[in-house]
DNA sequence: TCATCTATGTGCAAAATACACATATCAGCA
DNA sequence: TGCTGATATGTGTATTTTGCACATAGATGA
């Protein structure tokens, strides 16, 4: 039962704008990525055991299991961390071939990284909480573990 | 050790737009902000267990200890759901007050989410493997649980 | 009438991203 | 010598996403 309307009746809309075509994400299929705060901290949490460069973390993404992502958006998104502060770089020429950009988690970027753990476990928990003591239809109000959640006002998922 | 240079030596960049004014998250702290997959995903969660409208969610995500969000994002996050297929939604005009869209997750959104999950997993490992072996200080050679990573290749952090 | 809470949204500037393309080093090989 | 491919790091730019200010509207209570 899917109503697109921006009006609970079928009126016309507030104002003139109306639902101009934003197709976003593809409008169908929804492919996840790795990017934002979600790369970030893949890229934090492998620097905190060593010290890398770019490509290497490139290649050890590609290999690890998660999502699609963008090799040029790595290589910004280090940047981007070191203009916070939470690595540093340097070029690195001991070795043959192309110069390397060589980054090391700061101080800074091990704090971050402690605090992004807390929150971490919080949003396992949401994610975790849509399987537990569910799975099994028609729940009933008796293992009403709503929790946090205000009493009534949620209507159980059909 | 910080280079800022786009250069591995001193010399002049290799095109005349070098680094302009991006400041992006702020140039130095660097707060995360539950936005993109995140937060879809924690929609999608709450959504797997209860029907909701916005304002609800909204509340629920308030009280959840998870980082700072935009309502307003919030909204236009659940229609671009929508939009995908992930959740479906009707106007609820059954209570007093103003109009709610009510969402519900969609077949295909139960899908996307166990897929996430499993993804999610990954994530984990890699966030969690931070910590592993690890927080003592001075990594011996012989804990080489480098596992997949290519030996020699990549330096211990200091 | 007015303030306040509930509930959902738009407009717009700024930031983040995808994708095409650029650049440089070096190894192997014809 | 010239070529190709792997390594390594980027830029340009259009599109997408986001933050923040503000808009709209129903209901309640002073």
């Amino acid at each position: 039962m899917t109503n697109e309307s921006s009006e609970p009746n079928g009126k016309s809309p507030r104002n003139g704008a109306g639902a101009k075509g934003r197709v976003s994400r593809g409008d169908n299929g929804y492919k996840p990525r790795l990017t934002g705060d979600l790369l970030s901290s893949s890229l934090l949490a492998y620097l905190r055991r060593w010290n890398a460069y770019g490509y290497q973390l490139v290649q050890e993404l590609g290999k690890s299991g998660l999502p699609d992502f963008d090799s040029t958006t790595v290589y910004r998104t280090l940047r981007q961390l070191e203009k916070s502060g939470l690595v540093s770089s340097f070029w690195d020429t001991t070795e043959s071939g192309p110069a390397r950009r060589r980054y090391s988690l700061t101080q800074s970027g091990e704090t971050f990284l402690d605090l992004w753990y807390d929150m971490f476990g919080k949003y396992q928990e949401i994610l975790q909480s849509a399987w537990n003591s569910l799975d099994n239809p028609h729940r009933t109000s008796a293992n009403a573990d709503a929790a946090e959640l205000d009493d009534g006002k949620l209507e159980e998922a059909q």
